[in-house]
DNA sequence: AACTCCATGTAACATGTTACATGATTCG
DNA sequence: CGAATCATGTAACATGTTACATGGAGTT
C-alpha cells in the first residue's frame, strides 16, 4: 500500500523532521495509517530520491540537529494525482478481534481485561482527538469552522477518528458485559 | 503481524480449504482481518509443516480436488496461548482518508464521489453481515442467542464489522454535504 | 545514577501484493 | 460462446517489523 502518500499527505500540512512524524503516525494523530519510525526515515529517504519531498538541515544547539522535510511542486502533483485515482478498500487488522472470534468459553478472563484495556486506550486517543479538534475550532463553532476554514480535510479525517474510538469503546463495553453475564450465569 | 492467528481462528470455526478461507477474507466475513488468496495458500503450508493445521484431499467428481484443513492439537493449543498473550493495537491503512486529509479546497469532486462509493460498498457489506446475523440468531433474539450459544466470539466480532460499516456510512455522508455545502457557497 | 526525550539511522527478517499459469464446469 | 466459479499454486517484488546502535540534555 502507499505510506508514501499518507507521508506526502502529512507533509501537505506543513513541513515536519522525521521524527515528529514518527510521533504523529506512532501514536495515532494520523490516525488512519499506522507506520513505524523506521519506516518513515527510510520512506522520507526514498520520497527525496525521487525528488518529492526536499529535506533541509536545520541546526539546533541543545538538542541534536534535524532534518525537515517540505513537500516539492512535484510532490504536489503526485499527491493530486494519487487523490484522483480509485482508492482501495481500508485494510484492517484487529488481533484482539481475533483473539475474541476464537475465545475458549470457558476462560473468558483474558478477552475480559484486554477488552477493558482496549477501552482505556480509545479513551485516551479521543482525548487527544478532542484536543486536536478544540485547537482545530479554537472558539468557532463545528458549522461556522467547516464553511470557513480553507482545508477541511483534516478536520474531516480528526472526525473519522473519533467517531471510530467512541464506537470501540460502546462495543467493547457490550463485549465485556456480554461475557460477564454469561460467567455469572454459568449454564454450560 | 499475525495472519497465521487469524487463519487459526478461522479454522476454530471448522474445518475449511483454502479457497473458502480466501473468500472469507476477501469479501470480509472475516471482517477484522485482510489478505490476499497467495497469502493464505503459503501461510496454511507453513502452518501445515508446523503442525498446527492437518490437510487432507477431498476429491471431487465435478470440480477440482480440494485440501481441506483442520486443526490440530497443538493448532488449539498455540491459538489459546495466543489469546492470552497482550494484543497489539489494531493497525488501519485507509487510502481514502489520505486523500481525504490532503483534498483539494478547489476540486472536492474526485472525493465526494469516492465518498459516495464507500457508502456503496458499506451497504453491500451491511448486507451481507446482516445475512449473516440472521442465520446465527435463527428465530431467536439477540439477548437469548448471548446466553444459550457456546460460542459468542462469532458474533461479537460480526457486531464490530456491522458497527463499523454503520459509522462509515453516518460518517461518509456527512463528509458529502460539508463538501458540497462548501461548493454551492464557494465562498473562498 | 537512572530514566526519558530528542533525533537519526543500519541490517536482518517477516509479511503482504501483483502478475502469471492452469484447466474443468456451470450460467446466461 | 464468453464469463464467472471452483481450486491451487509459483515467482518476483514491495512493504512492514524488530533488534541494535549512538549520544547529549533534561528530569526524578
Amino acid at each position: 500500500m502507499s505510506l508514501r502518500h499518507a507521508l506526502l499527505a502529512a507533509l501537505a500540512q506543513g513541513e515536519a523532521s522525521g521524527y515528529e512524524l514518527a510521533k504523529r503516525f506512532d501514536v495515532g494523530v494520523a490516525n488512519f495509517w499506522s507506520a513505524t519510525p523506521q519506516q518513515l526515515y527510510r520512506d522520507l529517504e526514498r520520497l527525496e530520491q525521487d525528488g518529492l519531498v526536499s529535506a533541509r538541515v536545520v541546526e539546533q544547539t541543545r538538542r541534536p540537529n534535524k532534518r525537515v522535510f517540505e513537500l516539492t511542486a512535484e510532490g504536489r502533483d503526485e499527491l493530486r494525482a494519487f487523490g484522483a485515482r480509485p482508492a482501495k478498500p481500508p485494510a484492517m487488522r484487529d488481533e484482539f478481534l481475533v483473539k475474541l472470534q476464537a475465545v475458549d468459553p470457558g476462560e473468558p478472563g483474558a478477552i475480559i481485561a484486554a477488552a477493558a484495556e482496549r477501552i482505556g486506550r480509545s479513551r485516551e486517543k479521543l482525548a487527544g482527538y478532542d484536543q486536536m479538534r478544540e485547537r482545530m475550532l479554537s472558539g468557532r463553532d463545528e458549522d461556522e469552522y467547516l464553511r470557513e476554514s480553507e482545508q477541511v480535510g483534516p478536520y474531516l479525517t480528526l472526525m473519522a477518528g473519533r467517531m471510530y474510538e467512541q464506537m470501540n469503546i460502546r462495543w467493547a463495553t457490550t463485549v465485556i458485559e456480554t461475557l460477564t453475564n454469561r460467567q455469572a450465569t454459568a449454564s454450560g
